[in-house]
DNA sequence: GCCATTATGGACCATTTAGTCCAGAATGCC
DNA sequence: GGCATTCTGGACTAAATGGTCCATAATGGC
């Protein structure tokens, strides 16, 4: 029957992946996604529609990543713990040169989400999981006890996921970790 | 003697900022760039070095310009009026279609700081600004009162320094209201 | 080994990119 | 009005842009 294809997809995606989170669309050619993905012209289009088509694939698997990395965070059974570690990663990481590019949801919503409907599409629905993930775990160590705060869930979940962004930002722009340590600690001290 | 000059090149550099503010520096093309100062492209290069200087230059004025809007905001009597004025002007400004772009030093920090020595120096410099005075007003808001909290006023600030960058790119991705507004009532009343 | 089918390298395309350059128009001073 | 000087429209460039296309190579089934 045919040629199989000579490369994993998956593969493909996750350099292309690499390289639109480290330097945005606009900024990433058709020559450094070959480059990065060491597809030629041919293969590139005959596997993907158009370069927009490969960022929102590409995009959508790293999403899948994310949530289910924040899902998996926030399961912990202290809440509280749970919370201090999803904010205390994005911090940490900022140390290893993987993550430097900070979030790439974060880096969409300001580059393509004002002139890109799919993006913002998407965009809205990952700040929609934050803010439910996050207001459920408050809701539960409310409950066991690990959060004292009286104040409503939800309300903080809604300030945690402005800060959200904030820390993703900071940490693109290589902010010196003593503020973003000195910032989360005072966020999570709205818990108590 | 020589002829004068037919712009006036504060105009024109305000009428370049708004198309990078909107569309970031990559997004826009010098065509771009001709049609929204009306400068040919002689005049163009003849006023700037290149579209990079040109950026620098319109975004220096941008910041000197948020720069004094912000210290003028922040040097209001109650400080925690002040701190609060600040952050919702932010907040409301985004139903305003001027302000809709957020903040063009957050958009920078996202788009070019990783990779743009000049404007990583300015980021870098505003988010400082912005800790220095917001630390400031939050120290004279706990001596005169109206500033309960007893926390570190350093370590408050640090805080809202995250925040800041928070609530900008949620209004430049069209965050609804009333998470931006719970946010920010959340955010105020630490400083209860 | 042949065939049907798909993958692929590379040539090619029109368009757009940032940027240069020059001839001529406009101006202020005398 | 003439001159020195500067401004400016538009032609021009080389390179790069995203994308197309085809001839060929590779493959698996028979």
């Amino acid at each position: 029957m045919p040629r199989p294809q000579q490369f994993d997809r998956k593969q493909v995606l996750q350099q292309a992946l690499k390289v639109f989170w480290h330097q945005g669309y606009e900024a990433t050619s058709m020559t450094d996604l070959m480059r990065a993905t060491g597809l030629s012209k041919s293969s590139f289009y005959n596997t993907f529609a158009s370069k927009h088509e490969c960022l929102l694939e590409a995009f959508d698997s790293y999403r899948a990543d994310r949530l289910r990395d924040m899902d998996r965070v926030l399961a912990g059974d202290n809440a509280k713990e749970s919370i201090a570690t999803f904010f205390r990663m994005i911090v940490s990481d900022a140390k290893a040169p993987e993550f430097i590019n900070g979030c790439m949801s974060i880096n969409q919503a300001v580059e393509l989400a004002p002139h890109d409907e799919a993006i913002a599409t998407r965009v809205d629905e990952d700040f929609q999981k934050i803010e439910d993930a996050l207001a459920e775990a408050i809701e539960r160590g409310q409950r066991a006890g690990s959060i004292a705060t009286r104040r409503d869930a939800r309300n903080i979940a809604q300030l945690m996921v402005v800060a959200f962004p904030g820390f993703q930002v900071l940490v693109r722009a290589g902010s010196p970790q003593t503020r973003l340590n000195h910032a989360l600690d005072e966020l999570l001290a709205i818990l108590d």
